[in-house]
DNA sequence: GATTGACCTGTTACAGTATCACATACCATA
DNA sequence: TATGGTATGTGATACTGTAACAGGTCAATC
């Protein structure tokens, strides 16, 4: 049952959960995918790949930028975006659009476009799957329109930050 | 039947239509709901709807600061996101995020946060009712998550960019 | 008529996001 | 070692978006 475990998934990044083990478990999950892949996760995308999974957050290009600079990759922009780009590309990390900032991919390796639920308080993002969004957006489509790609990204308050607000 | 007849329009875009009759009636509509809400749809307003309904694409907002430039209103990045940024708000255009661009609102009073379509040949971009499409991302959501606000969009192929490619 | 206050428009300056173009380095393999 | 593909570094630049402030317009009120 994918869904029941990628929900399970989903709902940790807006649970506690130990981090440090969440984190190391997908990085290992993503240096698989690429071997099997045949892709090259170098230093730089691999290190790229950590800072994204230091959090649950989204982080910005220059964000990511400005940590790789600091420990002595390359500082000018394509240094960041590129390494981005390949994550994105490989299926290791996200875009998420509305806030033009990029996150780890948390279940790298299966093919999904997930949904994005986005945390306006703590803005911790993370992925649900979405099988039942792409077929309502296919079905609300004209006849004639083929969908190839959708994006679709929530905003609202996680669990705790509606309890700290109440 | 709201459904029917947003989809109706909502396929317009992606068919042959009677373009000025459509714009004008679109604009007719945004200057009622904008006197029924009390606001102002001054000349920098209704010149930039006017520039949004010109076409069923999504204009950037420097594509949108050049027109109103070359037709003696200000040529400063604020003049067009203000104006852009009130359009949105009173729900008279939406912003296409993926594309970062904003296209006019094809049925402007109705309240809605519509599943965007984006051909990705012709450029074209067509709004339609997503309500099934909220109630999918609702029901991905963990439980304590509560879902304010919902950006889908999807990309593909118009009926008629398929036909020319074909 | 003068004053007030809300709102609108305009400007400067700048912050953040993204890409192009080119040079160089690395690495696998023949 | 020669070669070709891939990855990285660098500078420049384009695109997107916002903060802060000055002045103008207009309606309501004094």
């Amino acid at each position: 049952m994918p869904t029941a475990s990628a929900g399970a998934a989903a709902a940790s990044a807006f649970a506690a959960h130990d981090h440090a083990r969440c984190a190391a478990e997908t990085l290992a999950q993503a240096e698989a995918v690429a071997v099997a892949a045949g892709l090259r996760l170098t230093p730089v995308r691999r290190r790229t790949l950590e800072i994204l999974l230091e959090s649950h957050r989204a982080l910005g290009a220059y964000e990511v930028l400005d940590r790789l600079a600091a420990e002595g990759f390359g500082r000018q922009p394509p240094v960041a975006y590129r390494a981005l780009d390949f994550l994105v590309d490989a299926g290791l990390a996200h875009r998420v659009q509305r806030l033009n900032a990029f996150a780890a991919c948390m279940h790298p390796g299966r093919a999904h476009q997930p949904v994005f639920l986005i945390c306006r308080s703590c803005n911790a993002v993370a992925e649900v799957p979405a099988a039942a969004v792409h077929a309502a957006v296919a079905a609300a489509a004209p006849p004639g329109f083929a969908v190839e790609r959708v994006t679709a990204e929530a905003v609202g308050l996680c669990a705790s930050c509606r309890g700290a607000a109440a």
